[in-house]
DNA sequence: AAATGACGGGG
DNA sequence: GTGTACGTCATTT
């Protein structure tokens, strides 16, 4: 028997003699990387009986005899109250899903239960084993593999995880590259132990290419690095939806293998929902995208703006239209674009470190692999943990919603938190105030969960009644959901304490990260309970919760107003937006103290920043100048490519004169010229082009949509028209519906255009919101200095 | 009014 | 893989 002292990287399993083997893939602490097997863990499910236990154990028995492993009765907690169910356990985790719909229509089910659970999940919550926590773990060898026999957590750091980020330059002469035809032309690495390469089959003579003959060798000897450096952590940017897919697409076609996983395997290029997500077996494959996308607020996710924002280093960006070229003219050019490769995976790995820690802390805390936690919501991550506490505890975890039942809870509306109309318009100096901590607290004092929820009659006597509503909370029994939440904040107060004491920087870093995932935890309880997908969901329980935060809101508002004479401009749910007049910048401080000390312990309110411009049109619609002349928009945005790009540049524009300019007249007479240049004719074929991409084969299609006929006229053309084609088209004159004036740009000459459809689908719905929280109404930007007399006779 | 389909990031 | 995002918007039906 030998010990291993390491971390949990990745965990799945292995079909071996028709049985599966848990595989552990394990950093140890001197740097190795193994793989540790289980073969002692079985597939289950439960059984909810709906009469006599016993005989539903005994028929299941009869009927399904060895397509099941066996059938155990068993007492688990179900909403609090103990209750008999049956075990039932499978040969493999695939007869799961067969097994489960049999027994779902099967005489005295009443229900099933923990049926869609992944094996490797499943395996961690119920031993208790916690991904990236220091471990050590009794093993033997047997038949050539090592088995786990059992596990300790132990003190101590966990080993250094070796990462490499990794980014693909491709060739793309028609703008948006075609896997089928445009080859993959660089594939860049950066790693955490200052490795930095390129793979690329062109030599433009930089010490950090590797030259390689083809596209099909330089995807092999990549494949080969990494398998060599045997990396812990892949990072990529986008990754999940391009480079990996594309990547593998690639290498099928030339033959040859991404067999970037632990023991060779090929990448994985599945579904995470609609999502797709690339595997890659052993490893965590990390997508900073979605991550950035979750913990930073911008306008724009293109790397160069992400890496600005968040790590404030200015990098060049390469037109995506024109790379093409930089590999074609070689020289100078070539190298610049190697360069660029380059630079994209550094930047990338330089998120990563921003990163990877707190997604270290979240995967050990949640209990579930890092590649996993990567790509879950906060709303996920908390589902977890209380599906590993829910084990703990004996307590029955409730099934996901189903079809009718999700559509059901989706159309389930409640009052939700305290909103104040925005004061509309421009407003100078406003400071935002984010008091999403007072929700955690509430769910613990007033014990809100499914279990403890009384309604009506029951709650006439009760102490814990929820304000307006017809609610209360037993206090007998401490519920599940805040059991648990109480343990996250008294963790996080401890760690906090700490934190006041911590002087040396390492430490003081550990304990940030882990008050921070606490902190990301607790906060994400409230909109668990009230999302409609999930296991725990309860509408009462988050209308109460929302009921009492209203309460101690309005209460907050009312301290700004009264007490400190501030100006509430806005607030919703969980912040509060107040003018700080000039010369009363230390308001802001006293405010805090005022609000954090006159309800100790349920609020902690923090703040977010100051603007010295908002611009607000409605609730959840507003437009904000930060300090470093940055514009933060919510809610108003046309970003996107099936926008003209008229439309978007408009938009911009204008949102940049209200709120650097706070000129409105400037902003009704920027959208004016652009509404009479649209009608004079005078924009140029790019700016009214608009992209859509064709998500599938035109026959499938069952609504007619602008895209869809203009790729049908490219087609009758003789253009071959496939599907994830964009395809390029302008509206043109006529009386028809949209779709039968979308004509493929490439068959359009530039008078032919539909000037009212410019102006009125895209130019004015693009700003119309904005002008109209200013008292601009779209008449006003529509009269062009002609228009406007006749419309005052006709109007 | 309901159904359908597209957006994001990547090159 | 014991699986199937998300929230929002335009246009068609």
């Amino acid at each position: 028997m030998n010990v291993v002292k390491g971390a949990l990287i990745d965990a799945d399993y292995e079909t071996v003699d028709s049985r599966a083997f848990l595989r552990l893939f394990v950093k140890d602490v001197r740097g190795r990387s193994l793989v540790i097997y289980d073969d002692s863990f079985l597939p289950y499910f439960y059984v909810l009986p709906e009469g006599e236990p016993e005989r539903l154990a005994e028929s299941i028995r009869r009927e399904l005899g060895d397509s099941i492993r066996g059938v155990v009765r068993c007492t688990m907690r179900v909403m609090g109250r103990e209750t008999e169910v049956l075990l039932i356990q499978a040969h493999h985790p695939r007869d799961v899903r067969t097994l489960r719909e049999r027994l779902r229509v099967f005489p005295g089910v009443r229900s099933v239960h923990e049926h869609d659970i992944l094996f490797a999940r499943r395996y961690l919550i119920d031993r208790r084993l916690r991904p990236l926590s220091l471990l050590e773990m009794e093993v033997e060898e047997r038949d050539g593999r090592v088995f786990l026999r059992g596990f300790r957590e132990a003190a101590g750091g966990v080993p250094e995880l070796k990462v490499a980020a990794v980014d693909i330059e491709v060739y793309n002469p028609k703008m948006a590259p075609r896997s089928r035809e445009d080859p993959v032309i660089m594939i860049s690495l950066a790693d955490s132990e200052g490795r930095e390469r390129v793979f690329s089959w062109k030599d433009s003579g930089q010490e950090f290419v590797e030259v390689c003959e083809s596209e099909g060798e330089m995807i092999e000897r990549f494949v080969e690095f990494v398998r060599k450096q045997d990396y812990d952590v892949i990072a990529g940017y986008n990754t999940d939806s391009f480079d990996f897919p594309y990547l593998k697409e690639r290498a099928k076609l030339l033959g040859v293998s991404l067999g970037l996983g632990r023991g060779g395997e090929e990448v994985e290029v599945g579904r995470q929902g609609m999502m797709p997500e690339a595997r890659i077996r052993g490893r965590a494959h990390v997508d900073l995208y979605p991550i950035v996308r979750k913990h930073v607020r911008l306008n724009s996710y293109v790397l160069e703006n992400v890496v600005e924002e968040v790590l404030g280093i200015e990098k060049e960006k390469i037109d995506g239209a024109r790379l093409f070229e930089y590999w074609d003219s070689g020289g100078e050019r070539l190298e610049a674009l190697m360069r660029y490769s380059l630079e994209d995976a550094r930047v990338t790995l330089r998120l990563l470190e921003e990163f990877l820690p707190l997604y270290m802390e979240l995967s050990t805390l949640v209990g579930q692999c890092l590649n996993d936690v990567s790509r879950m919501t906060s709303g996920q991550m908390v589902e977890w943990l209380l599906m590993r506490f829910a084990s703990e505890r004996g307590e029955l975890i409730p099934n996901h919603p189903e079809g009718r039942e999700y559509e059901r809870r989706s159309r389930e509306t409640y009052t939700g938190g305290y909103v104040r109309e925005p004061r509309r318009g421009l407003v100078e100096r406003v400071a935002v105030f984010d008091f999403r901590s007072l929700y955690p607290s509430i769910i613990v004092s007033h014990n809100i969960d499914p279990s403890t929820l009384m309604v009506g009659e029951a709650c006439r006597e009760s102490e814990n009644r929820v304000p307006e509503l017809d609610y209360c909370f037993s206090t007998e029994r401490t519920g599940f959901i805040p059991e648990i939440l109480r343990s996250l904040i008294e963790r996080r107060a401890e760690v906090k304490r700490e934190l006041g004491r911590a002087k040396e920087e390492s430490l003081r870093r550990r304990l940030e990260v882990s008050q921070q995932a606490l902190k990301i935890l607790a906060n994400s309880f409230y909109g668990y309970m009230g999302y409609p997908r999930a296991r725990w969901y309860r509408r009462e329980c988050a209308e109460s919760v929302a009921a009492f935060a209203r309460k101690y809101i309005r209460e907050v508002m009312r301290i700004a107003e009264e007490r400190f004479g501030l100006e509430v401009v806005y607030g919703d749910t969980d912040s509060l937006f107040v003018v700080i007049p000039e010369h009363r910048e230390g308001v802001v401080e006293e405010f805090l103290r005022c609000v954090n000390e006159s309800m100790p312990g349920m609020i902690e309110l923090e703040f977010e920043g100051f603007y010295r411009r908002a611009l607000f049109v409605t609730k959840k619609r507003y437009a904000l100048l930060t300090q470093s002349g940055k514009i933060v928009v919510k809610g108003l945005e046309f970003v996107r490519r099936d926008w003209a790009p008229i439309a978007r540049e408009t938009q911009r524009e204008v949102l940049r004169i209200l709120l650097e300019e706070g000129d409105v007249e400037k902003a009704v007479r920027f959208v004016r010229e652009v509404v009479e240049r649209i009608r004079r004719g005078e924009v140029s074929m790019e700016e009214i082009t608009i992209y859509t991409q064709l998500t599938k084969s035109i026959e499938s299609y069952r609504s007619m949509e602008p895209h869809v006929v203009a790729a049908k006229r490219l087609r009758d053309r003789g253009m071959a028209v496939t599907p994830g084609m964009i395809i390029r088209y302008v509206i043109t004159k006529g009386r028809e519906s949209i779709s039968k004036r979308a004509k493929p740009a490439e068959q359009v000459k530039l008078d032919e255009y539909d000037p009212n459809y410019y102006i009125e689908n895209q130019i004015l719905p693009a700003v119309q919101r904005i002008f109209e929280a200013i008292g601009y109404g779209a008449d006003y930007l529509r009269a062009g200095i002609k228009q406007t007399s006749l419309r005052k006779w006709f109007n």
